[in-house]
RNA sequence: GCGGAAUUGGUGAAGUGGUUAACACGCCGGAUUGUGGCUCCGGUAUGCGUGGGUUCGAUCCCCACAUUUCGCC
């Protein structure tokens, strides 16, 4: 069977540009706003695909540059392709590799053909350009490929971003005209940094590629302030189609998630939740806790009483407490499945928000909660 | 009983006759936004076994005592 994603728009709120929506895939139909756990090897990290179903989560994020070098996409591909791989029957995203090459790489070297860089496992010198990136969402046969961009820094100057732009919008051309995978949607980036005129050309030049979706890249990028970010999506999204799904990259915390969806966003993906699960952190409705925190030793009560987690449903804090002490990996896993699951059920929140066309006072009762002073 | 060695924070320990006693672990906090999983950044001994002495000054030198440890009887 051959399909490709479609998108249908099924609402907009009364006050804000927050639209319900719906994705149709060849692995379900899911509900937008969506947020997209993060599997970069093929793998949401310590959680099984059949935990992953169980928070809820519709697409996943799986990364072409580390499945490229490790295990190399011919291998997925002779294993039937990345669902068959890794085992997940639900739709899954591929990033383009863009953001590695200028996140993770050591030296690089931008030209027009691609980028030459160094990879960081060994520092084998590698190139890679537009047309190679999509060959290798191809092969990995993830249901929605992006487009290979440059990610600038949010240093970056009026004029590098401009030619940045102008030579994305070049790649983003060249890899559309070799993508060839009848079961993939391809998206295009917006990128311009915080600046009005740039995101506004950048989006209008993207969108006349034709693409099945939008991501808006570049945000949140070392230290950038919240507002910038906001800014970012709100000079970008005027200019793309209501009836294409929109994708903010690599958000996020949960008032980004809020105020990008306030703005018009549909999907985000961000290594937060599972990050922070790894390094002790659990996501609640009353801000962000450390349970490495000693007043949680003889807490017998779950990290929240309303969340319907399987972690929730069954230990601890001080359980929890104890397995990231000591280093368990268990640990990782219960704070993973409970932070994947808080993103999406704040998800589902805005979607009743959307329905019931009350999405600032969401927010603000959020924030109330949630940055507001000690609350136990 | 005799002889030797040791005694520094919660732990393992470095060190010097002279401003803030190294480092590691632990502990206490913090960071984390298209992932280089098990990371990064802070804080953490008003004190160097006890009591005397030498000295301008001692954790560092001397004496006694205590404790630990090794060897011998």
């Amino acid at each position: 069977m051959v399909m490709k994603l479609k998108y249908k728009l099924l609402k907009e709120e009364k006050d804000t540009k927050a639209r319900l929506g719906q994705i149709e895939t060849k692995y379900g139909t899911y509900n937008t706003p969506m947020f997209m756990p993060v599997g970069t090897l093929a793998t949401v990290k310590t959680l099984s695909p059949e935990e992953v179903k169980e928070v809820k989560a519709g697409i996943i994020l799986a990364n072409t540059y580390h499945l490229w070098l490790r295990p190399g996409e011919d291998i997925v591909q002779k294993s039937g392709g990345l669902h068959k791989f890794m085992n997940y029957d639900g739709p899954i995203l591929t990033d383009s590799g863009g953001f590695q090459v200028f996140s993770l790489a050591s030296s690089k070297d931008i030209s027009e053909e691609g980028v030459h860089f160094k990879n960081h496992l060994n520092g084998d010198s590698l190139f890679l350009t537009p047309e190679k990136s999509i060959e290798i969402q191809n092969k990995l046969d993830s249901d929605i490929a992006m487009s290979f961009d440059e990610c600038p820094p949010a240093s970056a100057s009026y004029e590098y971003l401009k030619n940045s732009i102008e030579r994305t919008l070049r790649w983003a051309k060249r890899g559309k005209d070799v993508h060839n995978n009848p079961n993939q949607a391809l998206f295009g980036i917006v990128q311009g940094g915080p600046i009005k005129e740039l995101r506004k050309y950048s989006a209008i030049e993207t969108v006349k590629l034709d693409f099945d979706g939008y991501s808006i890249g570049g945000v949140a990028n070392d230290g950038e302030d919240k507002d910038a970010m906001y800014k970012a999506i709100e000079y970008s999204t005027p200019y793309l189609p209501k009836d294409k799904i929109r994708y903010l990259m690599g958000v996020g915390e949960p008032i980004d998630i809020i105020e990008g969806v306030i703005r018009g966003i549909d999907i985000f993906d961000c290594v937060l939740p599972t990050r922070l699960a790894r390094h002790g952190n659990a996501l609640t409705k009353y801000g962000k806790i450390n349970i490495k925190n000693s007043k949680y030793k003889e807490d017998f009560s779950p990290i929240s009483k309303e969340c319907d987690c399987y972690a929730c449903q069954n230990y601890s804090k001080s359980y929890i407490k104890h397995l990231i002490n000591c280093n368990e990996t268990f640990g990782a896993r219960l704070l993973s499945i409970h932070n994947i699951r808080f993103l999406i059920k704040l998800t589902e929140d805005l979607r009743e928000a959307i329905k019931n066309d009350n999405i600032l006072e969401y927010r603000d009762n959020f924030i109330k909660n949630y940055y507001g002073a000690n609350h136990e």
